[in-house]
RNA sequence: GGGGGUGUAGCUCAGUUGGUUAGAGCGAUCGCCUGUCACGCGAUAGGUCGAGGGUUCGAGUCCCUUCACUCCCGCCA
């Protein structure tokens, strides 16, 4: 038998009555009546009440340990009498009367509570992690994320793709995110990058002819974190496969995230067969290109309502006037909500950095007739037009955003998420997939009116490939692809430009000549110029699964030892000075500010 | 880089209009308690009210500066 146990804390039941046995773990609770001590005992795998009276000789050392304490108990299994089984507990039926004792492990005064629900300050719970993990939610979060890694890898492996390492250390990048750069000590002067992605390499992996690639893959950006989005470094499901087109990346995709997501949660699937919606249609539909589809309101264009000469909105006219746009949300059956949530709603868009929400009830007196603060300005004609348009009824309320399309695509995109909220339209109990698709290949930069990819320059424009237009950028789409789950984007995708020559035009197309392509890419485009398979792929994102399985909107629950959001860890001190030693060993000079 | 929120005991939080000695629950320490499972009861210790400056007879409370954490915008193909 083992030094410390016989069975573990999880496993004890009426099976085992009357036997000896040893349990090891961490007194989780204890309750002390004096002459009666009954103390919890918490590992991995759950919890024992072991018990012990005062006539024992140790009862008054047992007594005194601090929680958390770790100590190896010898017992004798007992069942409970029938009124003092805990249901809660796998091992409620019995409980362990202690024989003898040892101490593992002592602690010191907790800095925060196991044993407790409550919520506490994220600083503390970073710095003293090791706590924070024994306790049961992000215990079983952990626990939860390596058995749906496990769960993809095998499926993955069923699939016939291979599971493949790539460099750490690597080049950097000029397109993308900003790189952690890494100083080489054989190399003076220059630097290695963290991969953004394993992107050029499961690329090459394709040209080497493995056919089908994927990877657990650590990813790095040193971009500014958010609550879905940890700063530093994350996880992907990196996958890439040869001979395929959008739809077979699809099948593969489709087909993994249904078995996941049936296997570790009982939410319900909206879609079985994902919907693919394009990009204009979402950024019209929706106002974003990660809709929540869980979310049934929609965004309706009414821009031509304002060029009516019975609409005496003069404020939206004159703007439509200038090329501004209106467009709005149709809630059904609101005319009786007070009028509370509509100013709520309307000073929510103004502290969103809106100009506000326009809004009217749509009712019938003796004809049809618009109710509130702006509903004098339309007339009955008008009404009847915009509920053709919007298939809004008599009861029904809208909500009109006017502006530059951008800024009423953005404010109407959050507005749905607001007033989906407040009405209670959003089923937290389901699952809504979709597809992105017809992503362009181009867009302008706000600020320098330069062309740029818009999303991935390694994605296949779509048409006629060997005689492309390239005259009208912007009107080019690509072969790029989006998933996205419950309004968050999972991942994004594509198939890839294998042909050097298509490449090079492209890039040219945003600014980069020949030489820099050969300079920056020379990896990929060196073996893309030697037999190049047609191929594509796409890379999940491990932790925003996990989130959506455990039901969590913060990225730290699902990541066991998270940085803040200013990319410390305050557990191990990261980032820390370096000595003087290993700044002149690696050819570097800091520049002290102050 | 910008905006919002928070900061009071080891932890979670209360603290009114600026007013005497800053409170509660949990935890810790000590004592009582033989069937609890958030055990119960009693006592004790524990505070640079994030920091600095200002206004005031008087500041946890008002003002200014600053720091930390967090959420959001920018950013993240």
């Amino acid at each position: 038998m083992n030094k410390y146990r016989s069975h573990n804390c999880g496993e004890l039941t009426i099976k085992d009555k009357n036997k000896n046995i040893s349990l090891s773990g961490w007194i989780n609770k204890k309750r002390d009546h004096g002459n009666l001590l009954f103390l919890d005992l918490r590992d991995n795998y759950g919890v024992t009440q072991c018990v012990i009276e005062n006539s024992h000789e140790k009862f008054k050392e047992l007594e005194k340990l601090s929680l958390e304490t770790v100590i190896k108990i010898d017992g004798k299994v007992l069942e409970r009498s029938k009124d003092t089984i805990n249901k809660d507990l796998n091992t409620g039926e019995v409980e362990t009367s202690i024989i003898s004792y040892e101490v593992l492990g002592k602690t010191k005064e907790l800095p925060l509570p196991v044993f407790s629900d409550q919520e506490y300050a994220e600083e503390i719970r970073l710095k003293y992690r090791f706590l924070d993990l024994r306790r049961k939610k992000i215990h079983q979060n952990i626990i939860l994320r390596s058995k749906v890694i496990a769960f993809i890898r095998s499926e993955m492996q069923k699939l016939g793709f291979l599971e493949f390492q790539t460099p750490i250390l690597t080049s950097s990048s000029p397109e993308g995110a900003r790189d952690f750069l890494v100083p080489s000590r054989l190399n003076p002067g220059k630097f290695y990058a963290l991969p953004q992605a394993p992107q050029q390499f499961k690329q090459l992996i394709m040209v080497s002819g493995f056919d089908k690639y994927f990877q657990i893959a650590p990813c790095f950006r040193d971009e500014d974190a958010r609550a879905d989005r940890s700063p530093g470094e994350f996880y992907q499901l990196d996958l890439e496969m040869s001979f395929v087109e959008q739809e077979d990346v699809f099948e593969v995709v489709e087909k993994l995230m249904k078995s996941v997501f049936k296997k570790f949660s009982d939410k319900k699937m909206l879609y079985e067969k994902f919907p693919k919606i394009t990009y204009s249609d979402t950024m019209f539909k929706y106002g974003t290109d990660k809709p929540d589809l869980r979310n049934p309101l929609i965004i309706n264009d009414f821009t031509a309502i304002f060029e009516r000469e019975d609409v005496s909105f003069d404020i939206f006219k004159k703007l439509v006037k200038k090329g501004s746009i209106v467009r709005g949300i149709v809630t059904k059956k609101t005319k009786d909500k007070p009028r509370s949530f509509f100013d709520g709603i309307d000073k929510w868009a103004k502290d969103e950095g809106a100009s506000g929400l326009a809004y009217f009830t749509i009712e019938k007196e003796s004809e049809i007739k618009a109710k509130g603060p702006v509903g004098k300005f339309f007339s009955s004609d008008s009404l009847k037009e915009i509920m053709k348009i919007s298939n809004a009824e008599v009861g029904d309320s809208i909500f009109l955003a006017c502006g530059k399309v951008k800024d009423v695509e953005k404010i109407l995109s959050n507005a749905r998420d607001k007033i989906g909220n407040e009405l209670k339209l959003i089923n937290p109990d389901t699952f809504a997939f979709c597809w992105i698709v017809d992503y362009p290949m181009f867009e302008e930069d706000e600020k320098t009116k330069k062309i740029i990819f818009s999303h991935n320059p390694f994605s296949m424009p779509q048409g006629d490939v060997k005689n492309l237009d390239l005259s009208n950028p912007l009107e080019i789409k690509a072969y790029q692809y989006d998933i996205v789950c419950n309004g968050i984007e999972l991942s994004s995708g594509a198939i890839r430009n294998h042909i050097p020559e298509l490449m090079y035009k492209l890039f040219s197309v945003a600014g980069y000549n020949k030489k820099i392509v050969d300079e920056k890419f020379s990896g990929m485009i060196n073996a893309l110029s030697y037999g190049a398979p047609p191929h594509g792929g796409i890379a999940p994102g491990i932790d925003r699964i996990i989130m959506l399985l455990a039901g969590e909107k913060n990225i730290r629950e699902v990541t066991m030892f998270p940085m803040n959001q200013n990319a410390q860890d305050l557990m191990m001190n990261a980032p820390s000075e370096i000595s003087e030693e290993q700044i002149k060993e690696l050819n570097l000079l800091i520049k002290k500010n102050k």
